[in-house]
DNA sequence: GAGATAATTAGAATTATTCCAAGATTTTAC
DNA sequence: GTAAAATCTTGGAATAATTCTAATTATCTC
């Protein structure tokens, strides 16, 4: 898993905002687009390891904080319990499986999230809405 | 602030559960259906505290704990940072304001849930949906 | 009222995250 | 190209939120 892809895009995001672009960031982030599970902090740093063995937990959070500030990737919270991450750019409500515990995005129709912003009184004005649907959902394969 | 008003259903809903109304439950209880801040649970805590000066605050976890469970109250969470609880029972969403952190409550037409969840691809089941907001609130005296 | 069940309590333990200060890397200015 | 400045990374300590544990207290049942 060389960070090759994404390389330009993430350079060019991380300067927008002027940062620098590091192997830790292009790897953490590598690893975010790699495998959508909405991982913790945690989960990204033993994914690192592989690349970078001697990356520490603090650099992890580091650069998921980074790239949550270029909006490149989404830090996701529903229960308490660590906060999740997204590559995920496109609108898109998440889906959490109470049995399986685990997340899965839900691609939503154009214009739902302007549609549901439009029920807000005057004197509220949103830049983000974020939709969590909970429930049970059927296995791929069964 | 005598726990009465709400005695009787409180207790209800405990029995319901097999579980036993208690002086703490109900002062809980009783302070959220006061000031419907959403406090997280220190905040509880603190305003409990006025009412049963010896309570600990592994109480006030198990209280709003067995309160969730009787869905008598809604444990709320965005951002990473403590879990804040809200007695509104009504379908509603949470406009968060970024400016000053605190959270509305926002009513919804009804229908609307269940429009947004009829976005939902085959297979997946849900049994709740959260909507939240994020932005500034006009502030009401200005 | 004795025994069983349930709830509360204080403090220890755990988990998730942030902070900090030192060292490494990269950029900039000459 | 090198020195100084700026930025990043690192490991460990510190903090914050929550859960766990074991002992005590309260409540319910018979």
């Amino acid at each position: 898993m060389r960070p090759t892809i994404h390389h330009e895009s993430l350079t060019q995001r991380l300067a927008d905002s002027g940062m620098r672009a590091t192997p830790q960031r292009e790897v953490v982030y590598s690893v975010l687009l790699t495998k959508r599970d909405h991982p913790t902090a945690d989960e990204v740093f033993a994914r690192v390891k592989g690349e970078l063995p001697t990356i520490s937990l603090a650099t992890v959070y580091n650069c998921l904080e980074t790239l949550v500030q270029c909006d490149l990737v989404r830090a996701v919270n529903f229960e308490r319990g660590p906060t999740r991450y997204c590559p995920n750019l496109a609108p898109h409500a998440h889906f959490h499986d109470v049995q399986t515990g685990r997340t899965h995005d839900v691609e939503l129709p154009p214009g739902l999230l302007d549609q549901v912003k439009s029920v807000l009184p005057a004197g509220f004005d949103a830049n983000s809405v974020e939709i969590i649907f909970r429930g049970k959902a059927a296995t791929p394969t069964s």
